[in-house]
DNA sequence: CTGAAAGCGCTAACAC
DNA sequence: GTGTTAGCGCTTTCAG
């Protein structure tokens, strides 16, 4: 097999504790002893064995990423890629390797969480976005093993460590600019009702309409995936109203795309005949034609900050809750 | 801590090494004690430690994935985004895990590899893209360390298993598609030389040219990052040329996004005073106005077939070294 | 400041 | 079929 301890030991002439000490940078060991160690690691190109100091320290310096969606939809939106440079940065700098487990549905998905959990392969977890009643979620409470969050959690709000943006604000704010362009008409493009932020959206779009003494409708709120197929799909039956509205709030600029395909495969003018504001300011905002008008979420902060919060609460496990709330504001392109 | 083997162990009044042999369903266990023994551990809620069973066994059933670009860039394109889905689906049904290492710096990435290499934190290491001198591909090659390449190899080409497209090939079409289309005067924006994709591609656009009887002008040739601004970067460079070309072959889409950009704000016509091909057929291919004339390449499967190749290698040592290639097609759209 | 020795939780000969 | 036992390579008391 490959060098252990043990070889480092004997051509340095000390007992394996010492080489660990080493290792370890502990300061007790003199300098000299200390360069014997080294050179004899050098010789032999010693390097530690990660997954036994793992079983022996309990310890494994890997962060767990958990997508509680299929990566079916996860993995075609490039919101999703900007989250995980931001988490690998994070990762990075704490000198954390990050460990992904996937799955195409809920048990898939589930029991990658326990394999990794209970098998202690990771100090840690970052799960992105919650739903409103998550297995997960709940898994990991009751076990109290460490975990953030990115998004809200439904039930133990002030329990569990979480990293979101204020989308009840955003959306909040989103609707208003919509109201200030003169628009009564307004629709709601959300992803699935079983997610937070979804809700959370939701009511931030519904405060608006409500402050400025306009009724909700209903048939205004539509949910889809967060793919441009989505986004087609909504606006489609949109449009199809008796009174179609004259502006979306859609929360994805993946779906906004799609909702941008159809106007213009239909030749209805956007931001004329329909506004949009859309959510997340990829680069696909910028990029599209018009450009989106979009809510920028800060993205890459949301998933360095959730590494960050992570790792000092795995760190310091007895430190208050911490939640954390990533600034927005709206990017005003051409679809408004 | 935790309920382990042994606990179970008493419990159903076995020996650990039972308990063992029925995580691992050996059939030389009797079905009574097999069931006694999972009666144990469910009333125990026992889950096996899995990095006890990786230190023992030898084996992580975790597969590593290193970028060896910087992930600031890789982190933007989308191509690497569907690479990802690929891998990750290849992994989830094979049961393997994915760690993954990134880094800012040549150096940072290097010792994540050796890290996880040495640290013995994986069984095998998916290798995005290599570069003509490659250290980390070396590395690997020297250490006898199960590994699969996604690109081509510059060097060991039949000891090394590697998944690809036919690169030259596919630039070699993608240039004849334009010269059918009457151009003459035709551009290279490709990726950094060091990488091998950019050579074959360049081989591949440069043998078109000589073939039909064009002269390979260097001033056409020219090499940015796999960003929008490397896009933008090259084609200012070119149009600022005396004979500047009236088509470009783009080897990304995010590039060509950059290249469309600039002629866009230029007031130049696509695909009328500039045509376009581009590569890798992401999303965004289809997204932009005028979408992109781009080189499928089928990324999934690239991702996909990485893994299936490098499990297969892990469980077969022995077996011949494989080397996949990837089938392309040309996707013609509107910017040629 | 350093060494001896007991484990971390599991697997895999080797017995019987 | 099942038990005994010796590790896998490292960390960490406890001595000295």
């Amino acid at each position: 097999m490959s060098v252990t301890i043990k070889d480092v030991a004997k051509l340095a002439n000390v007992a394996t504790s010492t080489v660990s000490r080493v290792i370890a940078n502990n300061p007790r060991i003199s300098d000299g002893t200390k360069k014997k160690v080294r050179d004899a690691m050098h010789e032999l190109g010693y390097h530690p064995n990660a997954i036994a100091r793992s079983l022996a320290s309990q310890s494994t310096q890997s962060l767990g990423l958990i997508m509680p969606r299929s990566t079916d939809i996860v993995f075609q939106n490039p919101f999703f890629l900007t989250l995980l440079r931001g988490i690998s940065e994070g990762a990075q700098n704490a000198q954390y390797t990050l460990l992904m487990t996937t799955g195409k549905s809920d048990k898939e998905i589930y029991d990658g969480v326990v394999q990794i959990v209970q098998g202690r392969k990771v100090d840690g977890v970052i799960l992105l976005s919650s739903q409103v009643e998550d297995d997960i979620l709940s898994y990991l409470y009751k076990r109290k093993f460490p975990f953030v969050l990115i998004g809200k959690p439904y039930k133990y709000k002030d329990k569990i460590t979480h990293v979101d943006n204020d989308n009840f604000s955003a959306a909040n704010e989103a609707t208003k600019h919509l109201l200030t362009k003169g628009h009564t008409k307004i629709a709601f493009i959300g992803g699935s009702r079983k997610l937070t932020v979804t809700m959370e959206r939701l009511l931030g779009y519904r405060e608006a309409l409500e402050t400025a003494d306009i009724p909700v409708r209903d048939a205004y709120c539509v949910h889809e995936e967060f793919l441009s197929s989505g986004g087609q799909e909504a606006v489609k039956g949109l449009l199809d109203l008796p009174d179609p509205p004259s502006a979306m709030l859609v929360t994805d600029d993946l779906m906004a795309l799609g909702v941008l395909r159809v106007c213009n495969d239909l030749g209805i003018s956007v931001p004329e005949s329909i506004a949009i504001v859309s959510f997340n300011n990829t680069m696909m905002a910028d990029m599209s034609r018009p450009p989106l008008t979009s809510m920028e979420i800060n993205t890459l902060d949301l998933g360095y900050q959730a590494v960050t919060s992570l790792i000092q609460h795995i760190s310091q496990p007895n430190e208050p809750i911490k939640r954390v709330i990533i600034p927005h504001s709206l990017v005003i392109r051409e679809t408004t």
